[in-house]
RNA sequence: GGGGACGUAGUUCAGUUGGUUAGAACGCUGCCCUGUCACGGCAGAGGUCGCGAGUUCGAGUCUCGUCGUCCCCGCCA
């Protein structure tokens, strides 16, 4: 027979009993973590969310809560009333552990089966145990910590808009597909048969117009909808913190997200201060073979083409070669040199050379095709010193006005730094990226495509380059970056009708399809927009690194797999016919 | 769309060259135990080796397909 909770009212959490509550009553509620059965004694560990609380049945002093205690099980929910008394010897593992509870009668409120799992704070379960029984795993410490520091970080970065002037604004969910950019995920409308809404893959459009309205600061924490295939930093929806100002500097834009991130770091006690750094995209992508570098450590990249080119015959590469210094890495064994080979082959590099730099001098498989002197001056040039490995790496450009060795090197160096420990994980180096192009060549349209998205500002000085020379346009979008992972990206937004007029241009968008799909947009445009600007992180990966965690999954309740899969819920799954019928919709077999 | 790793008891895993009755730990069940705290002791239950074909006298083991989970490339304005 189980009890009712009644007119029981918790006193205290478990984890929260302390030595200064010994003599007290209390009345305590939880789940049964442990139980160990002595006979005429008998001990629990009770668990809620703030930790465990150690409660003693004594058969000889309250026989009748030692006959029931003789039932529990892993996981029963259970009211305890009791005696906080000081403990002979403490506990020092616990928190409450230098006391523990007399327990003078127990309420069972609840069983439980027992879990597929243990409930404790080392994972022993795969993932997928963990997904499928979410509720269980949530009840462990680890995930716990994470979800409340969630909470902390989003309250904080809320207070801190809200001090700074910016309202929170709701935009829709059902909103109006745009074929530009990510897939989506589409809502088909009972109403208008044959239609269709879009999930957001931002409130771009919204909250520019909200700008337009004269709002003059948005903000909001809200969630976004792409149906791209996943990774261990993306999930199908995910939560970004979007904002937008009117009349902006990009300097106003940067100092509001400074101090946003100063304060979301300040919850767990590091000290983040701006102004953070300012890279220039094609110098981040020269010195570190990526648009979002990891500043924690050095090993910059070098570009040795030159050194190379006496050989480009014999060695068949293409393209340029860039090197960087591997510190200590001389004495590796054939083994790590081959798995850094394949780490850079499976990473595009279509050569991979190494140096190595001895102090008896320079030794290299490639000392037959450029010469001893070449590989001297090699070390020297890169800054190779005694007991250093240079690894260089070479790949063909493959994409107009982008040269594709530079991204290799970047892998590898991060690959480097990583197996090499050079990256110090204390380090909190946030660097804003800005002087992307406007706009990428995309291999699969065969056009033109924005960089960022199609209502990112362009430089004035580079308008008259937008028919002639695309890829020379500058954009005034600005990217994020915090210790290698890119956080998000913004710009200063296009604020005329006549300059987006001419950007959907240079995209391929005819005036008809441009008036097709961001009408309404264009002729808001026209109403008299302030200058605006604004920018959107994604707060799961803020999250993520705030909590030291590897995977986005960590910090999000109900996360779904890399298939898109809630093994929870069991969604996407299949509808009632009629549901179909009513939509007008009818399933086809996958070809 | 492509590449890689994994899938065996409730859970995490081991399983030799294809060969007798598929093992361990934790968990679970019962009994004993008054100071445990990963309690301990004794006894016990528990298996569609992901699924489906194939090779073979014989498949957890080999082959093909398929499903699922994870990682990476493409993709993600």
């Amino acid at each position: 027979m189980l009890d009712t909770l009644g007119n029981l009212k918790r006193t205290h959490y478990c984890g929260a009993l302390r030595a200064t509550d010994a003599e007290q009553d209390v009345i305590l509620t939880g789940w049964v973590h442990r139980r160990r059965d002595l006979g005429q004694l008998i001990f629990i560990d009770l668990r809620d969310r703030a930790g465990i609380a150690q409660i003693v049945f004594n058969k000889e002093q309250h026989a009748e809560a030692h006959a029931k205690a003789e039932e529990l099980r892993a996981e029963f929910v259970v009211a305890v009333e009791g005696r906080v008394v000081r403990r002979q010897k403490a506990n020092p593992e616990i928190a409450s552990g230098e006391v523990e509870v007399i327990a003078t009668r127990l309420h069972v409120l609840n069983t439980a089966k027992t879990p597929p799992f243990q409930v404790e704070d080392e994972v022993t379960a795969s993932e997928e145990t963990r997904l499928r029984y979410r509720y269980l795993d949530l009840r462990r410490p680890r995930p716990h910590r994470n979800i409340e520091l969630r909470h902390k970080i989003f309250f904080e970065i809320r207070k801190t808009l809200d001090e700074l002037g910016f309202f929170e604004i709701e935009t829709p969910m059902l909103t109006r597909s745009t074929p530009e950019g990510a897939r989506d995920y589409l809502v088909p409308s009972r109403v208008h048969h044959g239609q269709f809404y879009a999930l957001p893959q931002s409130p771009q459009i919204f909250k520019q117009i909200l700008m337009i309205a004269g709002m003059d600061r948005y903000f909001q924490i809200v969630k976004c909808f792409r149906d791209e295939d996943l990774r261990a930093d993306r999930q199908p929806e995910f939560t970004q913190l979007d904002l937008e100002m009117s009349f902006p500097r990009q300097q106003d834009i940067f100092e509001v997200i400074e101090r946003v991130m100063e304060r979301a770091c300040g919850v767990i006690g590091v000290a983040a201060k701006g102004p953070f750094r300012h890279l220039d995209y094609k110098e981040a992508l020269r010195r570190y073979g990526s648009d979002k570098p990891d500043l924690r450590f050095g090993m910059e990249l070098h570009n040795v083409t030159p050194l190379f080119e006496p050989a480009r015959a014999t060695l068949h590469f293409e393209g340029n070669v860039q090197a960087v210094v591997a510190p200590g890495a001389a004495a590796w064994s054939r083994k790590q040199l081959d798995e850094l080979a394949e780490f850079a082959k499976s990473a595009g590099a279509r050569g991979v050379y190494t140096v190595k730099v001895t102090p008896e001098g320079v030794t290299s498989p490639l000392e037959k095709n450029l010469g001893a002197d070449a590989l001297k001056k090699m070390a020297e040039a890169v800054g190779a010193k005694p007991g250093d490995l240079i690894v260089a790496a070479a790949a063909k450009e493959q994409i107009p006005h982008s040269d594709t060795s530079l991204g290799v090197a970047g892998q590898m160096r991060l690959h480097l730094g990583d197996k090499l420990n050079l990256i110090d994980r204390g380090k909190w180096e946030f660097v804003w990226i800005t002087g992307f192009a406007l706009f990428e060549w995309s291999e699969t349209d065969k056009r033109w495509a924005s960089a960022q998205h199609p209502f990112t500002g362009v430089f004035e000085e580079d308008l008259d380059k937008l028919e002639t020379a695309p890829w020379e346009c500058r954009s005034k979008g600005y990217d994020l970056v915090l210790n290698g992972v890119e956080l998000g990206s913004g710009s200063i937004r296009i604020h005329r009708q006549d300059v987006q007029a001419r950007i959907f241009k240079a995209l391929g968008l005819s005036d008809e399809t441009a008036r097709q799909r961001f009408g309404f947009f264009l002729d808001a445009l026209t109403y008299g927009t302030p200058p605006h600007g604004g920018i959107a992180l994604g707060l799961d990966r803020v999250v993520t690194l705030l909590a030291g965690e590897k995977s986005i999954r960590e910090v999000i309740a109900f996360p779904k797999t890399t298939t898109a899969v809630d093994l929870m819920a069991e969604s996407p799954s299949e509808v009632d016919p009629a549901q179909l019928d009513e939509l007008g919709i009818q399933i086809r077999e996958k070809k």
